[in-house]
DNA sequence: ATAGTTGCAAAAGTTTTGCATTGTA
DNA sequence: TACAATGCAAAACTTTTGCAACTAT
């Protein structure tokens, strides 16, 4: 399996890594690879550690958990907060919003030229506005 | 301390938990007396826990995470959901949005009918809007 | 070589339940 | 009295660290 890593994408992934200050390790190439082999993800902690399994991919939760993270520090992912109890990660990065349908625990992304926020007032002394998110929270008709 | 839960604003309170479809006990009103003092307020299940302490309220934090989602489940309450870390709740069920001071983990409350969220899509098939949340998150300038 | 970085086991939080107890009618 | 509802201890989650092992230079 870890031979494998050289093939098809491995050294494109790789240098995507290293451009955003991540050594480019086997668990992370491998993770890079199911997270950013489609542009629209959303998926938490779990799901990605659950599908590195079926892959057969030998990594930790704990391991997931801090890559997510490295890779939301490194700007190749976003997260989205909108369940208490779960932390979502987004693999489209541009600027868009979320729906969050509450029941079924899933995010539809909403195109960020389709919507506006207006009226915004200005932000407290010695702040500055770093991100303007908007949920829509969807309920069964 | 027991036998204060009839004094100045107690009948009040135990109407207006009643009036929610929950029976007024001790450590109910007793928490909705810290909560209801003012018209504003962001806590964590933490603070509420801490502050009933100080205030020699004898309840347990699973009770306070439990009455929370009570009061919110009744609609006295709203859950504002903005760190993946932490559960807040706001007082003011009114409509408005958010400031997020990421670094204090602090809330302030942005008037509903300053601002506006426009262009929003047709939510898909079988589903419709709960609530539209905004939350505008602040770094240091 | 080696200095810095990583990945995981174990720990730390946060939040939710099961059930004895309580309060209400 | 009986019955439903409550509040908390204990359990179940999710998430974060401390440190041995590893990696790229």
């Amino acid at each position: 399996m870890a031979r494998k890593l050289r093939g098809k994408g491995g050294e494109k992934a790789a240098e995507r890594l290293r451009e955003a200050g991540l050594r480019p390790t086997r668990q992370r190439l491998e993770l890079a690879g199911l997270l950013f082999c489609d542009e629209d993800r959303h998926l938490s902690a779990e799901s990605l550690h659950a599908e590195a399994q079926e892959a057969g991919i030998k990594v930790s939760l704990a391991t997931v958990y801090n890559t997510l993270h490295q890779f939301t520090n490194a700007g190749l992912l976003r997260q989205v907060v909108v369940d208490a109890a779960r932390s979502y990660f987004d693999t489209n990065i541009g600027d868009h919003q979320h729906f969050y349908c509450e029941g079924e625990g899933r995010l539809i992304d909403i195109p960020g030229d389709a919507i506006a926020v207006s009226g915004v007032p200005t932000p407290p002394r010695g702040t500055e506005i770093d991100r303007v998110d908007v949920v829509i929270r969807l309920r069964r008709a």
